[in-house]
DNA sequence: CCGCATCCTATCCGATACTG
DNA sequence: CAGTATCGGATAGGATGCGG
């Protein structure tokens, strides 16, 4: 393994699309339920901002893992939807998230000793 | 699926650790070849900064994704390995890396169209 | 050989206010 | 309802130089 530099680490292609704040949670509650409207999004995950929630939409968007459809309706409707692309993500999602958990098992054992 | 947070999404665990520029990169290093001296890594990566290196490893160091040792001698020594702790991490990093190959395929095939 | 300190820039992210 | 626009703080990461 020699000569390695991030733009040539194919870990870093899924990881640009998982980095964000939200994006994880955002992609679980799409994994779990599709569609979903922008306020189903923002009551799902009160903390977010509609900015930030907005933002991080349009770079999923952007890379094909979900897709935004409108209708043309007054008040607008918009719904957002995991893509077959983005379902090839969750085997490294339930992953991470197992992983997640046995972490937090250790920290938790840690502390309590 | 309600009211999460990032705080409490599991999948951020892992991803805390994996993220940084260039920690999946000196991961698989250590992955494949423990101990590495400090030298050895920078070689391997050639395109990291000193100050990057060194913070990175002790981020993970601090995580005990590895261990951080030093000889008493002159000129230094510092060695770096992985942890038990951090293989478990392997995983996580097999599907990513596997997902991003795939991930590549499909934008060149774009491209080339 | 290994690492720290300093300075600098870019981007992330949050708070808030406004709009068709 | 589903967004924009603007401001400002925090953090990541790069360049460079010094030190035991």
């Amino acid at each position: 393994m020699t000569n390695l530099n991030p733009d040539f680490c194919e870990v870093n292609e899924s990881l640009d699309i998982l980095v964000g704040k939200w994006k994880p949670i955002i992609l679980l509650n799409l994994l779990a339920e599709s569609p979903m409207r922008f306020s189903e999004l923002k009551k799902a995950i009160p903390k977010i901002t509609q900015k930030m929630l907005t933002k991080q939409l349009r770079e999923l968007e952007s890379q094909e893992i979900i897709i935004r459809k409108v209708y043309a309706q007054v008040p607008p409707r918009v719904e957002y939807s995991i893509t077959k692309y983005g379902k090839t993500l969750q085997p490294i999602l339930d992953a991470m998230h197992e992983w997640g958990l046995k972490h937090k098992e250790r920290t938790n054992s840690k502390i309590t000793i």
